[in-house]
DNA sequence: GCAAAAGTGTTATCTCTACACCCATGC
DNA sequence: GCATGGGTGTAGAGATAACACTTTTGC
Protein backbone atom coordinates (compact mmCIF):
# COMPACT_ATOMS: atom_id res chain seq x y z
CA UNK A 1 0.00 0.00 0.00
CA UNK A 2 1.85 2.88 -1.51
CA UNK A 3 2.09 5.94 0.94
CA UNK A 4 0.87 4.41 4.13
CA UNK A 5 3.05 2.07 6.74
CA UNK A 6 5.00 -1.14 5.84
CA UNK A 7 3.13 -2.24 8.91
CA UNK A 8 -0.69 -1.63 7.34
CA UNK A 9 -2.81 -5.37 7.26
CA UNK A 10 -4.50 -5.28 3.74
CA UNK A 11 -7.81 -6.63 4.39
CA UNK A 12 -10.87 -7.38 2.19
CA UNK A 13 -14.32 -5.26 2.29
CA UNK A 14 -17.22 -6.97 1.77
CA UNK A 15 -21.01 -4.93 2.34
CA UNK A 16 -23.35 -7.45 3.50
CA UNK A 17 -27.11 -7.02 4.07
CA UNK A 18 -30.37 -7.45 6.19
CA UNK A 19 -33.05 -7.22 3.47
CA UNK A 20 -36.32 -7.50 6.16
CA UNK A 21 -39.92 -7.35 4.65
CA UNK A 22 -43.03 -8.64 5.86
CA UNK A 23 -44.06 -11.97 4.55
CA UNK A 24 -48.68 -12.38 5.73
CA UNK A 25 -47.51 -10.37 8.47
CA UNK A 26 -44.18 -11.78 10.21
CA UNK A 27 -41.31 -10.38 10.05
CA UNK A 28 -38.60 -12.39 7.52
CA UNK A 29 -35.18 -11.49 6.27
CA UNK A 30 -33.60 -12.36 2.75
CA UNK A 31 -31.03 -15.38 2.95
CA UNK A 32 -28.82 -16.57 0.31
CA UNK A 33 -27.69 -20.45 0.05
CA UNK A 34 -23.59 -20.51 -0.32
CA UNK A 35 -22.69 -22.26 -3.09
CA UNK A 36 -19.17 -22.63 -2.15
CA UNK A 37 -16.98 -22.76 0.68
CA UNK A 38 -16.90 -21.92 3.62
CA UNK A 39 -20.09 -22.84 4.77
CA UNK A 40 -21.31 -24.44 1.50
CA UNK A 41 -25.27 -25.36 1.48
CA UNK A 42 -25.66 -22.80 4.53
CA UNK A 43 -27.86 -19.95 4.19
CA UNK A 44 -26.15 -16.14 4.90
CA UNK A 45 -26.81 -12.72 4.59
CA UNK A 46 -26.60 -11.40 0.64
CA UNK A 47 -23.57 -9.61 0.05
CA UNK A 48 -20.13 -9.14 -1.52
CA UNK A 49 -17.12 -7.66 -2.07
CA UNK A 50 -16.96 -3.87 -2.02
CA UNK A 51 -15.24 -3.14 -5.32
CA UNK A 52 -12.55 -0.54 -7.06
CA UNK A 53 -13.69 3.25 -6.45
CA UNK A 54 -16.61 2.52 -4.40
CA UNK A 55 -17.56 3.09 -1.22
CA UNK A 56 -19.27 0.32 1.15
CA UNK A 57 -22.96 2.44 0.89
CA UNK A 58 -22.61 2.02 -3.49
CA UNK A 59 -21.92 -1.66 -2.76
CA UNK A 60 -24.48 -2.46 -0.57
CA UNK A 61 -26.94 -0.56 -3.02
CA UNK A 62 -25.46 -2.71 -5.84
CA UNK A 63 -25.82 -5.91 -4.12
CA UNK A 64 -29.40 -5.22 -3.44
CA UNK A 65 -30.21 -4.03 -6.74
CA UNK A 66 -29.06 -7.22 -7.79
CA UNK A 67 -30.77 -9.71 -5.18
CA UNK A 68 -34.02 -7.85 -5.10
CA UNK A 69 -34.49 -5.80 -8.10
CA UNK A 70 -35.71 -3.31 -6.28
CA UNK A 71 -34.42 0.78 -6.74
CA UNK A 72 -35.32 3.26 -4.76
CA UNK A 73 -38.36 2.24 -2.70
CA UNK A 74 -36.11 0.72 -0.15
CA UNK A 75 -34.82 2.04 3.04
CA UNK A 76 -31.15 1.56 3.22
CA UNK A 77 -28.75 2.72 6.09
CA UNK A 78 -25.75 1.16 7.46
CA UNK A 79 -25.74 -1.01 10.26
CA UNK A 80 -22.39 -2.04 11.31
CA UNK A 81 -18.95 -3.43 11.10
CA UNK A 82 -17.90 -6.90 11.98
CA UNK A 83 -14.36 -6.94 11.75
CA UNK A 84 -13.35 -10.66 14.16
CA UNK A 85 -9.95 -11.30 12.38
CA UNK A 86 -11.40 -15.09 12.58
CA UNK A 87 -15.02 -14.57 11.34
CA UNK A 88 -14.12 -15.87 7.96
CA UNK A 89 -11.60 -18.37 7.36
CA UNK A 90 -10.79 -17.40 4.36
CA UNK A 91 -8.91 -14.61 5.18
CA UNK A 92 -8.81 -11.27 6.44
CA UNK A 93 -12.88 -9.78 5.72
CA UNK A 94 -14.35 -7.09 7.07
CA UNK A 95 -18.13 -6.80 6.22
CA UNK A 96 -19.83 -3.32 6.76
CA UNK A 97 -23.24 -4.16 7.74
CA UNK A 98 -26.24 -2.73 5.95
CA UNK A 99 -29.96 -2.77 7.02
CA UNK A 100 -32.54 -2.47 4.49
CA UNK A 101 -36.36 -2.65 4.91
CA UNK A 102 -38.70 -3.38 1.85
CA UNK A 103 -42.22 -2.98 1.32
CA UNK A 104 -44.80 -6.64 2.09
CA UNK A 105 -44.58 -8.85 -0.36
CA UNK A 106 -42.33 -7.04 -3.06
CA UNK A 107 -40.18 -8.57 -4.83
CA UNK A 108 -41.01 -12.40 -3.93
CA UNK A 109 -37.71 -14.67 -3.45
CA UNK A 110 -38.95 -16.22 -6.73
CA UNK A 111 -38.75 -13.96 -9.38
CA UNK A 112 -35.24 -12.85 -8.20
CA UNK A 113 -32.00 -13.12 -10.03
CA UNK A 114 -33.76 -14.26 -12.71
CA UNK A 115 -31.18 -13.80 -15.17
CA UNK A 116 -28.34 -14.23 -12.99
CA UNK A 117 -26.19 -17.01 -11.08
CA UNK A 118 -28.36 -19.80 -10.37
CA UNK A 119 -28.27 -19.51 -6.17
CA UNK A 120 -30.95 -20.36 -4.06
CA UNK A 121 -32.79 -17.28 -2.22
CA UNK A 122 -35.79 -17.01 -0.02
CA UNK A 123 -37.32 -15.12 2.74
CA UNK A 124 -36.67 -16.65 5.95
CA UNK A 125 -38.97 -16.44 9.18
CA UNK A 126 -37.55 -14.32 12.12
CA UNK A 127 -38.00 -15.25 15.55
CA UNK A 128 -38.78 -13.62 18.38
CA UNK A 129 -35.18 -13.38 19.40
CA UNK A 130 -34.12 -11.93 16.19
CA UNK A 131 -32.76 -15.10 14.49
CA UNK A 132 -33.63 -18.17 11.89
CA UNK A 133 -34.85 -21.90 12.16
CA UNK A 134 -31.09 -22.35 10.39
CA UNK A 135 -27.99 -21.37 11.64
CA UNK A 136 -26.59 -19.22 8.91
CA UNK A 137 -22.82 -18.64 8.20
CA UNK A 138 -20.10 -16.93 9.19
CA UNK A 139 -20.99 -14.62 12.26
CA UNK A 140 -24.51 -13.95 10.11
CA UNK A 141 -26.46 -14.60 13.06
CA UNK A 142 -25.13 -11.60 15.02
CA UNK A 143 -25.24 -9.26 12.02
CA UNK A 144 -29.25 -10.51 11.76
CA UNK A 145 -30.33 -9.82 15.31
CA UNK A 146 -28.29 -6.58 15.54
CA UNK A 147 -30.19 -5.52 12.46
CA UNK A 148 -33.66 -6.70 14.14
CA UNK A 149 -33.03 -5.02 17.24
CA UNK A 150 -32.00 -1.75 15.42
CA UNK A 151 -35.24 -1.86 13.40
CA UNK A 152 -37.37 -2.58 16.38
CA UNK A 153 -35.53 0.47 18.35
CA UNK A 154 -35.99 2.84 15.18
CA UNK A 155 -39.82 1.78 14.94
CA UNK A 156 -40.26 3.82 18.06
CA UNK A 157 -39.05 7.00 16.96
CA UNK A 158 -38.86 7.18 13.58
CA UNK A 159 -41.26 7.15 9.95
CA UNK A 160 -39.11 4.05 9.41
CA UNK A 161 -42.44 1.20 9.85
CA UNK A 162 -43.56 3.54 6.52
CA UNK A 163 -41.00 1.70 4.71
CA UNK A 164 -42.70 -1.78 4.79
CA UNK A 165 -45.62 -0.01 3.40
CA UNK A 166 -46.25 0.59 -0.14
CA UNK A 167 -46.27 4.38 -1.39
CA UNK A 168 -49.38 4.89 -0.45
CA UNK A 169 -50.94 2.78 2.85
CA UNK A 170 -53.34 2.99 5.32
CA UNK A 171 -53.09 3.55 9.15
CA UNK A 172 -53.75 -0.04 9.32
CA UNK A 173 -51.12 -1.56 7.40
CA UNK A 174 -48.66 0.74 9.20
CA UNK A 175 -50.04 -0.46 12.34
CA UNK A 176 -49.55 -4.00 11.50
CA UNK A 177 -45.99 -3.31 10.51
CA UNK A 178 -45.73 -2.52 14.32
CA UNK A 179 -47.27 -5.37 15.28
CA UNK A 180 -45.31 -7.78 13.12
CA UNK A 181 -42.04 -6.37 13.89
CA UNK A 182 -42.54 -5.94 18.10
CA UNK A 183 -44.30 -8.63 18.24
CA UNK A 184 -47.23 -7.02 19.73
CA UNK A 185 -50.74 -6.03 19.36
CA UNK A 186 -51.25 -1.65 19.63
CA UNK A 187 -54.85 -0.60 19.96
CA UNK A 188 -55.99 0.50 16.58
CA UNK A 189 -57.72 2.94 18.09
CA UNK A 190 -55.19 4.91 19.63
CA UNK A 191 -52.67 4.26 17.30
CA UNK A 192 -54.98 5.93 14.98
CA UNK A 193 -55.08 9.28 16.86
CA UNK A 194 -51.19 9.07 17.58
CA UNK A 195 -50.21 8.87 14.08
CA UNK A 196 -52.60 11.05 12.18
CA UNK A 197 -52.12 13.90 15.12
CA UNK A 198 -48.57 13.35 14.90
CA UNK A 199 -47.64 16.61 12.62
CA UNK A 200 -45.30 15.85 9.30
CA UNK A 201 -45.86 12.52 10.33
CA UNK A 202 -48.12 11.48 7.56
CA UNK A 203 -49.51 13.11 4.27
CA UNK A 204 -53.11 12.43 3.57
CA UNK A 205 -53.74 11.44 0.02
CA UNK A 206 -57.13 12.23 -0.53
CA UNK A 207 -58.71 8.66 -1.34
CA UNK A 208 -59.59 5.68 0.31
CA UNK A 209 -59.17 1.98 -0.11
CA UNK A 210 -61.21 -1.09 0.70
CA UNK A 211 -58.51 -3.27 0.40
CA UNK A 212 -58.24 -4.29 3.83
CA UNK A 213 -61.94 -4.95 3.86
CA UNK A 214 -64.93 -3.48 5.84
CA UNK A 215 -65.13 0.55 6.03
CA UNK A 216 -63.00 2.42 3.02
CA UNK A 217 -59.70 3.63 4.75
CA UNK A 218 -58.20 6.65 4.41
CA UNK A 219 -54.22 6.83 2.51
CA UNK A 220 -51.47 8.32 3.46
CA UNK A 221 -47.98 8.97 1.98
CA UNK A 222 -44.94 9.74 4.32
CA UNK A 223 -44.60 12.87 5.50
CA UNK A 224 -41.44 14.74 5.77
CA UNK A 225 -40.98 14.20 9.11
CA UNK A 226 -38.18 11.64 9.73
CA UNK A 227 -38.49 11.55 13.68
CA UNK A 228 -41.65 11.15 15.95
CA UNK A 229 -42.08 13.06 18.68
CA UNK A 230 -43.73 11.92 20.81
CA UNK A 231 -42.75 8.40 20.15
CA UNK A 232 -44.86 5.55 19.84
CA UNK A 233 -43.87 3.58 22.66
CA UNK A 234 -43.68 -0.03 22.73
CA UNK A 235 -45.39 -1.90 25.40
CA UNK A 236 -43.34 -3.26 28.47
CA UNK A 237 -42.87 -7.02 28.64
CA UNK A 238 -44.51 -8.50 31.03
CA UNK A 239 -42.43 -9.28 34.39
CA UNK B 1 -5.75 -12.98 -1.01
CA UNK B 2 -5.43 -16.58 -0.53
CA UNK B 3 -8.78 -18.08 -0.83
CA UNK B 4 -10.47 -14.94 -1.88
CA UNK B 5 -11.81 -14.39 -5.64
CA UNK B 6 -9.27 -12.25 -7.78
CA UNK B 7 -10.82 -8.99 -8.01
CA UNK B 8 -11.12 -8.71 -4.31
CA UNK B 9 -9.20 -5.22 -3.47
CA UNK B 10 -6.97 -4.53 -0.24
CA UNK B 11 -8.20 -1.90 1.50
CA UNK B 12 -6.57 -0.83 4.93
CA UNK B 13 -8.40 -0.48 8.02
CA UNK B 14 -8.27 2.47 10.67
CA UNK B 15 -10.01 2.23 13.81
CA UNK B 16 -10.74 6.44 15.10
CA UNK B 17 -11.80 7.72 17.70
CA UNK B 18 -14.04 10.38 19.06
CA UNK B 19 -12.98 10.88 22.57
CA UNK B 20 -15.56 13.13 24.14
CA UNK B 21 -15.26 14.53 27.19
CA UNK B 22 -16.69 17.78 29.26
CA UNK B 23 -14.16 20.77 30.15
CA UNK B 24 -15.31 23.66 32.79
CA UNK B 25 -18.91 21.39 32.24
CA UNK B 26 -18.69 22.05 28.04
CA UNK B 27 -18.54 19.43 25.44
CA UNK B 28 -15.00 18.86 24.46
CA UNK B 29 -13.25 16.20 21.96
CA UNK B 30 -9.52 15.11 21.97
CA UNK B 31 -7.58 15.69 19.08
CA UNK B 32 -4.24 15.08 17.80
CA UNK B 33 -2.39 17.62 15.87
CA UNK B 34 -0.67 15.96 12.78
CA UNK B 35 2.77 15.34 12.37
CA UNK B 36 3.25 13.76 8.68
CA UNK B 37 1.18 14.50 5.83
CA UNK B 38 -1.36 14.36 4.37
CA UNK B 39 -3.08 17.31 6.58
CA UNK B 40 -0.02 18.13 7.71
CA UNK B 41 -0.13 20.33 10.92
CA UNK B 42 -3.64 20.12 11.42
CA UNK B 43 -6.19 18.73 13.82
CA UNK B 44 -7.49 15.21 13.86
CA UNK B 45 -8.92 12.39 15.36
CA UNK B 46 -6.91 10.24 17.21
CA UNK B 47 -6.84 6.72 15.75
CA UNK B 48 -4.61 4.16 13.94
CA UNK B 49 -4.66 1.27 11.91
CA UNK B 50 -5.74 -2.17 12.81
CA UNK B 51 -3.41 -4.53 13.38
CA UNK B 52 -2.69 -8.34 12.80
CA UNK B 53 -4.96 -10.31 14.46
CA UNK B 54 -6.40 -7.30 15.73
CA UNK B 55 -10.61 -6.60 15.77
CA UNK B 56 -11.69 -2.94 14.83
CA UNK B 57 -13.04 -3.30 18.53
CA UNK B 58 -9.66 -4.05 19.89
CA UNK B 59 -7.35 -1.64 18.32
CA UNK B 60 -9.86 1.42 19.53
CA UNK B 61 -9.06 -0.06 23.24
CA UNK B 62 -5.69 0.19 22.49
CA UNK B 63 -5.28 3.82 20.54
CA UNK B 64 -7.67 4.75 23.38
CA UNK B 65 -5.15 3.85 26.35
CA UNK B 66 -2.52 4.85 24.74
CA UNK B 67 -3.33 8.48 24.03
CA UNK B 68 -5.36 8.84 27.20
CA UNK B 69 -4.30 6.48 30.02
CA UNK B 70 -7.30 5.57 30.93
CA UNK B 71 -8.31 1.83 30.73
CA UNK B 72 -11.47 0.56 31.96
CA UNK B 73 -13.28 3.63 33.41
CA UNK B 74 -14.54 4.65 29.64
CA UNK B 75 -17.40 3.81 27.37
CA UNK B 76 -16.81 2.84 24.31
CA UNK B 77 -18.21 1.94 21.67
CA UNK B 78 -18.80 1.18 17.51
CA UNK B 79 -19.71 4.55 16.02
CA UNK B 80 -19.77 4.07 12.12
CA UNK B 81 -17.87 2.77 8.88
CA UNK B 82 -16.62 5.79 6.94
CA UNK B 83 -15.28 3.95 3.42
CA UNK B 84 -15.68 6.70 1.18
CA UNK B 85 -12.62 5.83 -1.76
CA UNK B 86 -11.35 9.64 -1.77
CA UNK B 87 -11.17 9.89 2.24
CA UNK B 88 -7.75 9.31 2.26
CA UNK B 89 -5.42 10.74 -0.38
CA UNK B 90 -2.68 7.94 0.49
CA UNK B 91 -5.47 5.48 -0.52
CA UNK B 92 -7.74 3.01 0.33
CA UNK B 93 -8.53 3.43 3.83
CA UNK B 94 -11.67 2.32 5.90
CA UNK B 95 -12.25 3.79 9.01
CA UNK B 96 -14.29 1.66 11.85
CA UNK B 97 -14.97 5.09 13.91
CA UNK B 98 -15.72 4.70 18.01
CA UNK B 99 -17.28 6.64 20.44
CA UNK B 100 -15.68 7.02 23.68
CA UNK B 101 -16.95 9.07 26.69
CA UNK B 102 -14.88 10.13 29.73
CA UNK B 103 -14.80 11.18 33.30
CA UNK B 104 -15.06 15.05 32.90
CA UNK B 105 -11.25 16.45 33.80
CA UNK B 106 -9.34 13.01 33.26
CA UNK B 107 -6.84 12.79 31.81
CA UNK B 108 -5.76 16.19 30.92
CA UNK B 109 -4.10 16.38 27.46
CA UNK B 110 -0.65 17.56 29.22
CA UNK B 111 -0.42 14.42 30.87
CA UNK B 112 -0.81 12.52 27.40
CA UNK B 113 1.29 10.35 25.78
CA UNK B 114 4.13 11.26 28.37
CA UNK B 115 6.34 8.67 26.96
CA UNK B 116 5.24 7.97 23.73
CA UNK B 117 6.01 10.44 20.63
CA UNK B 118 6.04 14.48 21.13
CA UNK B 119 2.18 14.97 19.13
CA UNK B 120 0.43 17.85 19.95
CA UNK B 121 -2.78 16.62 21.97
CA UNK B 122 -5.43 18.85 22.81
CA UNK B 123 -9.04 18.88 23.89
CA UNK B 124 -10.99 20.80 21.45
CA UNK B 125 -14.53 22.49 22.30
CA UNK B 126 -17.26 20.96 20.64
CA UNK B 127 -19.62 23.76 18.78
CA UNK B 128 -23.44 23.32 19.13
CA UNK B 129 -23.79 22.35 15.27
CA UNK B 130 -21.11 19.37 16.05
CA UNK B 131 -17.82 21.03 14.62
CA UNK B 132 -14.44 22.34 16.16
CA UNK B 133 -13.23 25.98 15.72
CA UNK B 134 -10.25 24.58 13.40
CA UNK B 135 -11.11 22.52 10.79
CA UNK B 136 -10.13 18.57 10.59
CA UNK B 137 -8.26 16.62 8.87
CA UNK B 138 -10.00 13.41 6.31
CA UNK B 139 -13.49 13.58 6.52
CA UNK B 140 -13.04 13.72 10.62
CA UNK B 141 -15.62 16.86 10.85
CA UNK B 142 -18.17 14.70 9.37
CA UNK B 143 -17.34 11.57 12.25
CA UNK B 144 -17.33 14.18 15.03
CA UNK B 145 -20.60 15.26 13.80
CA UNK B 146 -22.20 11.51 13.83
CA UNK B 147 -20.63 10.81 17.20
CA UNK B 148 -21.90 14.31 18.87
CA UNK B 149 -25.26 13.70 17.47
CA UNK B 150 -25.16 9.64 18.72
CA UNK B 151 -24.19 10.81 22.14
CA UNK B 152 -26.91 13.57 22.39
CA UNK B 153 -29.36 10.90 21.45
CA UNK B 154 -28.54 8.02 23.82
CA UNK B 155 -28.82 10.59 26.73
CA UNK B 156 -32.52 10.66 25.79
CA UNK B 157 -32.91 6.76 26.49
CA UNK B 158 -29.70 5.48 27.67
CA UNK B 159 -27.63 5.27 30.82
CA UNK B 160 -25.18 6.78 28.65
CA UNK B 161 -24.17 10.14 30.56
CA UNK B 162 -22.75 8.51 33.91
CA UNK B 163 -20.05 7.84 31.78
CA UNK B 164 -19.27 11.21 31.38
CA UNK B 165 -19.39 11.34 35.58
CA UNK B 166 -16.47 9.64 37.98
CA UNK B 167 -17.42 6.44 39.44
CA UNK B 168 -19.61 8.01 42.53
CA UNK B 169 -21.73 11.11 41.27
CA UNK B 170 -24.57 13.37 42.42
CA UNK B 171 -27.28 13.99 40.44
CA UNK B 172 -26.50 17.55 39.91
CA UNK B 173 -23.33 16.51 38.14
CA UNK B 174 -25.71 14.13 36.38
CA UNK B 175 -27.69 17.06 35.44
CA UNK B 176 -25.09 18.96 34.21
CA UNK B 177 -23.49 16.27 31.99
CA UNK B 178 -26.88 16.67 30.28
CA UNK B 179 -26.83 20.66 30.52
CA UNK B 180 -23.28 20.45 28.64
CA UNK B 181 -24.42 17.82 25.85
CA UNK B 182 -27.28 19.18 24.87
CA UNK B 183 -26.64 23.09 25.52
CA UNK B 184 -29.75 23.05 27.66
CA UNK B 185 -30.79 24.20 30.96
CA UNK B 186 -32.75 21.18 32.69
CA UNK B 187 -35.40 21.86 35.91
CA UNK B 188 -32.83 20.63 39.00
CA UNK B 189 -36.14 19.50 40.59
CA UNK B 190 -37.78 17.71 38.24
CA UNK B 191 -34.33 16.33 36.99
CA UNK B 192 -34.00 15.18 40.42
CA UNK B 193 -37.14 13.79 40.50
CA UNK B 194 -36.91 12.06 36.93
CA UNK B 195 -33.56 10.23 37.98
CA UNK B 196 -34.03 9.55 41.26
CA UNK B 197 -37.54 7.38 40.07
CA UNK B 198 -36.48 5.45 37.40
CA UNK B 199 -35.49 2.06 38.65
CA UNK B 200 -32.27 0.43 38.02
CA UNK B 201 -31.02 3.83 36.98
CA UNK B 202 -29.10 5.07 40.10
CA UNK B 203 -27.50 2.97 43.27
CA UNK B 204 -27.74 4.89 46.11
CA UNK B 205 -24.20 5.03 48.02
CA UNK B 206 -25.01 6.10 51.22
CA UNK B 207 -22.88 8.83 51.81
CA UNK B 208 -22.98 12.16 51.01
CA UNK B 209 -20.36 15.46 49.06
CA UNK B 210 -20.37 18.77 49.64
CA UNK B 211 -17.95 19.48 46.64
CA UNK B 212 -20.37 20.75 44.44
CA UNK B 213 -21.05 23.17 47.33
CA UNK B 214 -24.43 23.76 49.28
CA UNK B 215 -26.27 21.27 51.03
CA UNK B 216 -24.41 18.21 50.61
CA UNK B 217 -25.67 15.69 47.75
CA UNK B 218 -25.94 12.10 47.99
CA UNK B 219 -23.89 9.96 45.74
CA UNK B 220 -24.99 7.41 43.55
CA UNK B 221 -23.30 4.73 41.18
CA UNK B 222 -25.08 3.53 37.74
CA UNK B 223 -27.14 1.21 38.72
CA UNK B 224 -28.35 -1.85 36.87
CA UNK B 225 -30.34 -0.62 33.95
CA UNK B 226 -28.97 0.29 30.49
CA UNK B 227 -32.34 2.00 29.15
CA UNK B 228 -34.42 4.50 30.69
CA UNK B 229 -37.64 4.37 30.80
CA UNK B 230 -39.58 6.90 30.84
CA UNK B 231 -36.47 8.67 28.65
CA UNK B 232 -35.37 12.37 29.93
CA UNK B 233 -37.03 14.20 27.09
CA UNK B 234 -34.55 17.19 24.89
CA UNK B 235 -36.73 20.10 24.75
CA UNK B 236 -38.00 20.82 21.83
CA UNK B 237 -36.22 23.79 19.70
CA UNK B 238 -37.92 27.15 19.59
CA UNK B 239 -39.83 27.11 16.46
C1' DG C 1 -26.76 35.94 58.19
C1' DC C 2 -26.23 34.94 53.28
C1' DA C 3 -25.42 32.40 49.08
C1' DA C 4 -25.63 28.15 46.95
C1' DA C 5 -27.08 23.83 45.80
C1' DA C 6 -30.15 19.74 47.34
C1' DG C 7 -34.34 18.03 47.78
C1' DT C 8 -39.84 17.98 48.55
C1' DG C 9 -44.68 19.55 47.59
C1' DT C 10 -48.25 21.20 44.70
C1' DT C 11 -50.97 22.10 40.81
C1' DA C 12 -52.42 22.67 36.05
C1' DT C 13 -51.71 20.46 31.88
C1' DC C 14 -50.75 17.10 28.85
C1' DT C 15 -50.39 12.22 27.43
C1' DC C 16 -51.54 7.47 27.57
C1' DT C 17 -54.61 3.52 27.94
C1' DA C 18 -58.58 1.08 27.85
C1' DC C 19 -62.67 1.00 26.44
C1' DA C 20 -67.68 2.29 24.43
C1' DC C 21 -69.48 3.56 20.43
C1' DC C 22 -70.56 4.79 15.65
C1' DC C 23 -69.38 4.51 10.38
C1' DA C 24 -68.97 2.58 5.72
C1' DT C 25 -67.98 -0.96 3.09
C1' DG C 26 -68.36 -6.29 1.03
C1' DC C 27 -70.99 -10.22 1.17
C1' DG D 1 -78.44 -8.27 8.15
C1' DC D 2 -73.75 -9.36 9.54
C1' DA D 3 -68.81 -9.35 9.71
C1' DT D 4 -64.89 -6.49 9.17
C1' DG D 5 -61.97 -3.02 9.72
C1' DG D 6 -61.97 2.48 10.12
C1' DG D 7 -62.48 6.22 12.95
C1' DT D 8 -64.21 9.37 17.20
C1' DG D 9 -65.32 10.22 22.26
C1' DT D 10 -64.34 9.87 26.87
C1' DA D 11 -62.83 9.01 31.59
C1' DG D 12 -59.28 7.58 34.78
C1' DA D 13 -54.35 6.93 35.50
C1' DG D 14 -50.04 8.57 35.02
C1' DA D 15 -46.33 11.71 33.41
C1' DT D 16 -44.80 16.43 32.76
C1' DA D 17 -43.56 21.32 33.53
C1' DA D 18 -43.43 25.27 36.30
C1' DC D 19 -42.51 27.04 40.46
C1' DA D 20 -43.07 27.80 45.81
C1' DC D 21 -40.75 26.27 49.54
C1' DT D 22 -37.70 23.95 53.00
C1' DT D 23 -33.03 21.88 54.14
C1' DT D 24 -28.07 21.84 54.97
C1' DT D 25 -23.87 23.04 54.07
C1' DG D 26 -19.52 26.88 53.42
C1' DC D 27 -18.19 31.34 54.29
Amino acid sequence: MPGLPDAVVPVALAADLVVLTLVDGSLHVLAVRRAEAPFIGRWALPGGFVREGESAQRAAERELAEETGLGSRVHLEQLASYSDPARDPRGRVVSVAHLALVPADDAPPEAMRAGGDAAEVAWLPVTDDGSTAEPLAFDHARILRDGVERARAKLEYSALAAAFCEEEFTVGELRRVYDAVWGVRLDARNFHRKVTGARGFLDPVGTTTTRDGGRPAALFRRGPASTLNPPITRPPEPD
